[in-house]
DNA sequence: GCGGTGACTGAACGCATGTTCAATATCCTA
DNA sequence: TAGGATATTGAACATGCGTTCAGTCACCGC
């Protein structure tokens, strides 16, 4: 199944990588063997392990060139906007596989996936603030953890993609997605929860109030195992 | 790495099937071999075959146990009265393998999974249908669909629970986590959202009728890929 | 005690994997 | 144009995989 054209103008390394990262969105990681991508890209097995060093060192590149393009998308839209939509920045990527790639690595623990998550938790948390400044969202006690936990709740949504797709009808990781009008199944009951709320104000406090007072029984719990201090 | 002891009582056939929802519980489905299930068992590769067919027949054998026990738990909760929480079902489980199993497994797509997740949301449905009869949740618009999206959003959390732990500092696979003041790091950021809300009145109103508008303008598009039909 | 049935094992099979290596083709530089 | 580096290949390797099979052991009804 060799799935490139006579006239491939990018590298065979450009083009082994992509070759990868289509395999690891299509059958995840496990399934992608070095003679699978090597029959994608159109080259053999030995040259694979040549350019890369190993299927490790592949991993790893498939990784960095994400990354790279998620920074290059996020880069281009802080100029029109804060955006909310953490997903929405590689959603739209050439194939569609970039969201997909991510729904298959998320779940296992890489420096490298670790390093975009925070990094896209940061973005979130700038871009929170940036509406709190503007009045569209509401001041919060835990700005931090406000944003890791909707990071969480977007990036958790997109690698169960295919229970979503079952549950409410949309798949997560359609680069038309973000105009279509199958994104309002999963918008329109998130904006509900999330702007008139889903617990009445009493249950809320009363909620609240139990919380505290078993987080105030042991102060002296670890906090997040984060780099950076927390303020 | 023989793990079991002289006086074990569970028969050869269930100490493979635990010892296979240990080792995918701890490194994953990919790792989890013939041989590795049965020296944790300590019994021979070919006694797990004779067992149970085939490592297909093991896999359906452990995703049928854990959809079971998971049942039983269920019902046991019931008597002690509603509950949002639908992680809490498994975490208190022997040995704390069931919610890393289930993390593990909550990303492929097998029709047993597809089924324990529709499972719970149709609990998650009917608990919240009771808090909003008892006044602690607001009614909603979207109840099917509200259901489903908490559900993901617990669950996805569940499925990346390295990088909530990370990010929140709390084990969401902890089995002890239900008593422990980390949980707060969770669920205080969770109540705060989801009680005061996130979004300001007026910009929940500016984005719903923004992605209404978006849904009406293709009112053909197919829901939900579920059996039963929609309410 | 005897025969049969199921539990259980060790050794082997065929296959797919990641990787190595010598050999060839292609390109760039001098 | 010669020559050295780089790109690329096919064939082979060792390893680990799921599975098979003949054979041993223990139990249980007759």
């Amino acid at each position: 199944m060799r799935s490139v054209t006579a006239s491939d103008d990018r590298t065979a390394k450009a083009r082994i990588r992509d070759a990868a990262i289509t395999c690891v969105a299509e059958h995840g990681l496990a399934a992608t063997t070095v003679r699978k991508v090597a029959d994608t890209a159109g080259v053999s097995p030995a040259l694979v392990i040549h350019h890369f060093g190993s299927m490790d060192g592949l991993r790893e590149a498939c990784d960095r060139h994400v990354a790279e393009v998620i920074r290059d998308h996020k880069t281009k839209a802080l100029a029109s906007g804060p955006n909310l939509d953490v997903l929405a920045a590689f959603r739209d990527y050439e194939g569609g596989d970039l969201g997909r790639y991510l729904a298959h690595i998320l779940t296992d623990d890489s420096p490298a996936v670790a390093r975009l998550i925070d990094g896209m938790v940061d973005d979130a948390e700038a871009y929170i603030a940036q509406g709190v400044e503007s009045g569209i969202i509401r001041p919060s006690e835990y700005g931090r953890e406000r944003a890791s936990l909707l990071a969480i709740w977007q990036l958790g949504a997109l690698a169960l993609h295919r229970h979503a797709e079952r549950l409410l009808g949309l798949d997560l990781t359609d680069p038309g997605l973000t105009a279509s009008p199958a994104l309002a199944r999963y918008t329109l009951p998130f904006y509900e929860m999330l702007g008139g709320g889903l617990f009445t104000e009493e249950a809320t406090a009363n909620l609240i109030a139990a919380m505290s007072a078993l987080a105030a029984s042991d102060d002296g719990a670890p906090g997040p195992t984060d780099d950076e201090g927390r303020t």
